[in-house]
DNA sequence: TTGTTTGTTCTCCTGTTGTTCTCTATTCTA
DNA sequence: TAGAATAGAGAACAACAGGAGAACAAACAA
């Protein structure tokens, strides 16, 4: 790829940076008045510097119509946040990946998915490498799947059950058994709300 | 799916944010007005690529003030054909629904969606009520799920193995055996390529 | 029926827009 | 210092996008 020149980049910077551009194609003359620039000219090296780099598409394959779009942040979906399992606590995944979801579950509410690890929840269908969407909530109803912090610590993944007093995390593995923790212990961070699989 | 120019964008937006239009389809002359056109050949036009882009639908052969509404349904996803289970024929869904997945499970392959009825995957993790997302095939590697038709009757997903002069099909349910067909009583319709529950 | 509304098709016109050139000024580099 | 990038100005051009308006046929209202 190409590397920018210094006036390419400042371009580039001021096109990303621009949300009116994002949404609506500018024409050259637009872009020329936003740049300070008075050459159509001038402008179209630039951006054809850009289209080479692949830092914008150019807009049909006709002529007239309009341009620019640039082209990798228009990513829709849900953040993926990393990786969750019993007993250890998520690990992070650097660059903010993300992962494309069913519109229905990308809801109004905040929501991001989590990539399963380990067996503890295999009796209900969730399995390792399963991917779970999860809806950013500090509390829950009984019989929920949810995203749970112990002891500030590790993260899992559990079905809760909240009894005055105690709060109990159920695995769905039957080789393994519920756990009880006073509430204070249990820090809420979400609820199941999808899961995504594939073969 | 065409580009759209700089107007029909706009034009489209305008419909789409006017409460009006979504309640009564709104004629071309209420339209032209609306948008500050003299004739109803320009908006003509637009509209059209508006039809082909597949965001306003036709209503073809009404006059009387028909027309736009794309509604927010324009849902973009892959067909929902039915649901699938052991022991019957597809249920054939009579419109055809549409199910949202996640842009990487709609591939270059055509596919299609079925709702699971029962348990006979339960141990592979397919619950009753969960989607499966079909690759269309006539044919499938061994240990692959699939979608088969047998003796040209009933629908099934099961997991399959092909040996010399028989096909098997496993079910994931340890209270179900195999099933053992001759190859010709076996067709299959696709193979599984992802999985969707919602909770 | 008859007349009106409304979608559709057609031709024609114009301004905008992307593109290509040439030319000049400035900055970087060998 | 010369040569090459880099950056811009401006002219000229072809290709549409976008619009106007006429004419027509199907759908509707009376």
């Amino acid at each position: 790829m190409m590397r920018l020149t210094r006036r390419q980049q400042e371009i580039y910077d001021i096109l990303r940076s621009d949300a009116d551009m994002m949404q609506r194609p500018p024409t050259y003359d637009e872009l020329c008045q936003r740049l300070g620039l008075s050459s159509r000219g001038s402008l179209h090296k630039h951006i054809q510097a850009l289209v080479m780099a692949g830092l914008v598409e150019p807009m049909a394959g006709k002529q007239r119509g309009i341009r620019l779009v640039s082209a990798a942040q228009q990513e829709q979906g849900i953040p993926m946040l990393g990786r969750i399992a019993a007993g250890r606590p998520i690990e992070a995944v650097e660059q903010t990946e993300k992962i494309s979801v069913p519109d229905s579950m990308a809801a109004s509410k905040p929501r991001y998915a989590l990539q399963v690890s380990g067996d503890s929840m295999i009796d209900e269908g969730i399995f390792d490498g399963d991917y779970v969407v999860i809806e950013q909530s500090a509390a829950a109803d009984n019989g929920d799947i949810v995203v749970a912090l112990i002891d500030q610590q590790e993260t899992t993944l559990k079905r809760l059950e909240q009894q005055p007093g105690k709060t109990i995390l159920h695995p769905a593995n039957a080789s393994m058994s519920p756990m009880i923790y006073k509430p204070d212990q249990i820090q809420i961070q979400g609820i199941l709300r999808g899961l995504i699989r594939y073969y």
